[in-house]
DNA sequence: CTGTTTTAGTTGTTCGAACAGTAAATGCGT
DNA sequence: ACGCATTTACTGTTCGAACAACTAAAACAG
């Protein structure tokens, strides 16, 4: 059973997501505003944080997707943008690709042994720095470019396939202003 | 050094995002349209797919922020969704957390193991159906309710602090569009 | 009633994410 | 030149997420 994909949409009362595209459209403003009677299965925290829970919703349908995508090409969530960082900016350390992809070291150690072992990857010492390891792209993984880029148009219009350019603009207006309120919170949270 | 909350933050160029709210607002159109050099630390991935990636971006500032907030009341981030249907509904089939939560059959006997062993959850045979565990929160669980309750808005907070009602208004429609528009993908990647 | 299918839950495995701790090399100030 | 903080990478551990395989019980069909 799994998530399944639209697992979520499983929760019978959200009429108009019900996997037949029978009647659609109407969706989005239908379950958001009247917030129903306590009888729909509206996870409780719904309530406390409907953006907040809509994010997460969101999160988890995009992560879901990519993660179907890329495992037609071979590839973990995450692994994918390692490997594009690697094939638009060549052989690195991994504390640059740590940066660049801001990710973890521990993190970035693993998934970079996987994708070796996976011959994605080769992995050296550094000729000017002995701790450092210098990471660079196999010929091989140059056959996965086209694939992983596809991945991501595929993703793009997945998110995006039903809006309008309109909508998609104020959407990534949102997002980033999304982020920007996170990103404010996550400094004072920091110290 | 890990993500270390706004990790994502620390390259420098991304101007309009950066920890002082100075020059704010123009964020979007000026480093979405632009895609400025090709010196910029952009992620590779944000030229395939802006919004794509903006999601992205969110999701994990917002995952990050519930992490840490939950951090302090001592659970994961997702057992809290376990404890809010366990609070509001009462007993419960792990199915219907299942369902509720809208998670993973084995997820959930491995978070639901988790929360038993940290005293929040008890788990019994059902009665009438041999094969169900009928799932409740304990009495000590109780006291986490109201923290719990806290941490779901102070994450709303952390993600719409700095937007206007009307803003908020707006990004819950994106959000439900963009929700939309993944759970229709979803539907088509499925079969 | 018997045989098949569906449902409920568990276990095993492989991922990434995050935190802590470690070791080695580097760099910097004195 | 020495000492000390920083950088770089790795390991261990615990989470959730997802997939597969499996058991046992229930529901259903004939």
């Amino acid at each position: 059973m799994a998530l399944s994909l639209l697992g979520h949409i499983s929760r019978g009362e959200c009429k108009a997501m019900t996997h037949p595209p029978t009647d659609e459209a109407d969706g989005q403003a239908a379950d958001a505003a009247p917030v129903s009677a306590a009888t729909v299965p509206v996870p409780t925290s719904a309530h406390a944080g409907p953006i907040s829970h809509a994010i997460f919703r969101v999160a988890r349908l995009h992560r879901m997707i990519a993660g179907q995508l890329l495992r037609r090409v071979g590839l973990y969530p995450g692994q994918e943008l390692v490997m594009m960082q690697l094939w638009e900016r060549g052989p690195q350390r991994q504390t640059d690709l740590v940066r660049l992809i801001d990710s973890d070291a521990a993190t970035m150690t693993r998934t970079l042994q996987r994708l070796e072992n996976a011959g994605f990857v080769r992995r050296s010492p550094s000729p000017t720095d002995k701790r450092a390891v210098i990471v660079e792209p196999t010929a091989a993984s140059l056959a996965l470019r086209r694939e992983v880029e596809r991945t991501w148009s595929d993703l793009e219009a997945a998110a995006t396939g039903s809006l309008s350019a309109d909508e998609r603009i104020t959407a990534l207006d949102v997002l980033q202003r999304l982020e920007h309120s996170l990103a404010q919170s996550a400094t004072a949270l920091e110290e």
